[in-house]
This record gives C-alpha cells, structure tokens and sequence, in this order.
DNA sequence: CCGTAAGGCTACCGGTGAGTAGGTAGCCCG
DNA sequence: CGGGCTACCTACTCACCGGTAGCCTTACGG
C-alpha cells in the first residue's frame, strides 16, 4: 500500500515548543562547534534544526542570546557530569581522580559541548568569554583547594599556598590538553588518560611536598 | 632654512613602504590580539597604524592575506625566541628547562604575540587553524622526543613510547595554561614558572621511570 | 622644470547575513 | 461552525564591512 497521503516536504509537525527549542539547541551547539560563532550562520542552524530562522527568534532569541543559551546548557552539562562522580569526602588525590575520570568520559561522549566550550566560547568578545573564564578560574581554584589540602596535610602548609594557584592552572591547562588529544586517541580509555595526568602530576607534586626538588644542574 | 612651514594634520610623511609594512603588521597583531579576526575591521587596523585602508591592500594584500602574515611573523619570533635560548647537547631536562624559560620570557614580553597564536589563530577557519596546530605539534613532539629520550637513557623505551606523545601533550598544555595564568600575575618570575613546571612534571615522570606509580587506594 | 613613478587618500560598491513583517495552517473550545 | 490562539513559514529590509576605482601629491632624475 504506496504512500497515498502526499506529504510533500514532511513538514507542518506542529510540535510542542519545548521539544522545539531543544532542537534548536542541539543544532546550535553542533554548528557553533563545527564553525565558531562567526562564521555560523542562523540560516545553517535552522536549516539543521529543521525549522525556520523566524521561530529561533521567536523562541530563543538573537544569535548571541542563542549561544549563551548553548553555551550555558553545555557548562552544565559538563558540571553535572563531573559532580555526579565525585565524592567530596574522599582524600584529595582520589577526587581528583574521580574528577578527571568523569571529565574525560564527558569529553568522549560530548565531543561538541566539549568544543564548543573549549575553543569556541572564547572567540566572542563580551560577557561569554568572561562567563566562561569564570568558569575555569572556579576550577582552577577548585584543584588549587584540592592541592593546598594534600599540601597542609603533610605540613607544608605556606609553601603549597605560594605555588598552589600556579600549579593549579598548570594542571587544569594539562587536563585540557590532554582531552583534547584525546579526541584524536578515542582508543584510550578515560581511565588511563586520569593515571597518566595523576602520575605525572601528582607524583611529582608529591616529591615536591617532601622536600625534592628539581633543580638545573651546573 | 626656512622649511618651519606649518603641517596642519601632521600627515603626509611619506615613509617608505618596508617602514609602512612595518606599521600596518603591528597594528593587525594589535587588533586581531584584542578582537579576533572576524570582530577586527580593516577600517580599525587602517586607523590604529595611521594609514588609510587602500594601502593595507595594495602593501599586505586581503584581510587574509595580513591575519596570515600577522601570524607567520609572530610564530617565527616565538620560534627564534625559543631556539636563542636552547642548547641541543644539553641532557633532556635542561633543554626543556631552558626552552621554558626562553617561552615564558617571550610571553611576558610580547603578549599580544601570544595571545594571537593561542587564542585567536584557532578561530579562523581554513589553513591558518591548520598551520597553527601543525606548529603546536611540532612542539608536542619535540617535547615527546625529550621525555622518550629521558625515559630510555634510564632504560624504560618501551613504556614511554607509548604514555610520551600524551604527557608531552599535557606538559605542553600545562606549559601555555600557566602562560595565561603568569599574564595576571607578571610579578612571578620566568625562573619561578619554569621552575614550576619542572618540578611538577618532571619529577612525576622521574618516579614513573623509576617504577613508581600512582594508583586508586582501596 | 618637466616626466614619471611611488606614496597616499576619499568615496564609493556589492555581498552577506542578522533580524522582521506579515501572512497561512492546524487545533481547541464554545 | 467560527473565533481565536499557537505553531510555523516565505520573503523581505537594512547595516556593516571587505574590497576597489580613481585621483591627488611629493620626490627625484635628467
């Protein structure tokens, strides 16, 4: 029995506005990821969304409400994901631990969100690139915490308050990095790139706890 | 000597055009560095170099053109800041120590430079993200022939060939990480950052190749 | 002092894409 | 069955900005 309903363009769906704006959603973080604000068109996200540009307006707003609406669905997401696999009364190294292992499952599995918050947010002038940087300054002194604990814990209180925050942001800068060329190593699991960051790191964070140094020779 | 005529807009000094080309370079690297490369007018690059538009054009070429030539001449002032400062028959560590020190000597120096190859270079679409990324890989393995040769002076290739393109990786990534963080703190010093650095991650990696590992407690 | 080339400018064009006006089609309720 | 509301679209406007045509101005060699 052939399709006797002609339904040209399979349009006319009339779905409910949250579902809506949901796909719009998806689309928009899938376009602004592939190619950065700018040069993202509204016409390509409704396009991909399946839906006219004047319903993103209607719903969403202009573009840059669209991708701070993105962005921020996003920023949750990721925090979510990482709060959900960390308990806060285990000893520093093994929240870190738990920490890095939920961020790089997160990286896997949302590749996009992972994108477009990394390299993309940055790219707009204004109150994203200050939201997002916000964003990073708490995990980084989230970490800086973490560091500063282990430190006062075996009685190096000061020395680790200097250097705490600078070691902080290497490490967060590292973890990045590392996700990102991750992307390009699906092969390795979320658990071996944690034990990778959490040996070179904290290995040597402990040395430097217990009074080793490196230092140039000669 | 009676040349004290008046020059009401002070303009018309007509420089020569290495002198211009000059001019022009540095202001797009101002600009860029501050807005990006779609939010940067010609019309405010023309302004900030004291030059009018046309010449832009017929001196540097399309707005392409000059973002490309912007780049390619600060990539090559980080290149030749680096390579100034390294020794190639130093043992691993101290070349890494030394290029690290060079790097963050050039980041505090010229941080427009840097901000346009890290954070802005990415956003344009096309060969420039490529060659920027070609660039930090070259980096990234350079950094990983330093830890794989350090790994297998002390008899353990195997291991490192293969965890060593992931934590040249993260270190590169810890490295520009804590370049972004000294911006905001340039009281520390070039020595202090390097050190830093060295004293997380290569002593980390020294513990792993002497077998010692970090792992998850219970 | 004239020719010519190089330095330099003002004033415009045209494409692109954000944002909108105004209309149509299905649904619900009296 | 009709009024009205919501989902949804086509087709437009308009500002901005990359790029250019064409002209003026100074330096200098012969």
């Amino acid at each position: 029995m052939p399709d006797e309903d002609q339904r040209p363009p399979e349009r006319a769906r009339r779905l409910p506005r949250a579902v809506r704006e949901r796909q719009i959603l998806d689309a928009a973080v899938r376009v602004f990821s592939q190619h950065g604000y700018h040069s993202a068109s509204m016409d390509e996200i409704s396009e991909v969304a399946g839906v006219s540009k004047p319903m993103i307006y209607t719903y969403l707003g202009s573009k840059e409400d669209l991708f701070g609406k993105s962005i921020q669905r996003e920023a949750t997401r990721l925090l979510e994901a990482i709060q959900a696999g960390v308990q806060p009364d285990l000893p520093p190294d093994m929240q870190l631990w738990h920490g890095l292992r939920s961020f790089y499952r997160f990286v896997a599995e949302y590749r996009e969100s992972w994108t477009v918050l990394h390299r993309q947010a940055l790219t707009v002038g204004g109150g994203f690139a200050a939201e997002i940087t916000a964003m990073r300054t708490r995990a980084i002194e989230l970490v800086a915490a973490l560091v500063v604990a282990a430190g006062t814990r075996k009685g190096l209180g000061e020395q680790t308050e200097f250097s705490g925050p600078g070691l902080a942001a290497a490490l967060v800068g590292a973890a990045e990095s590392l996700a990102d060329w991750a992307l390009d190593h699906p092969e390795i699991s979320d658990g071996v790139l944690a034990s990778w960051l959490m040996n070179l790191v904290w290995l040597g964070f402990n040395d430097l706890v217990e009074g080793q140094v490196w230092k140039p020779s000669e």
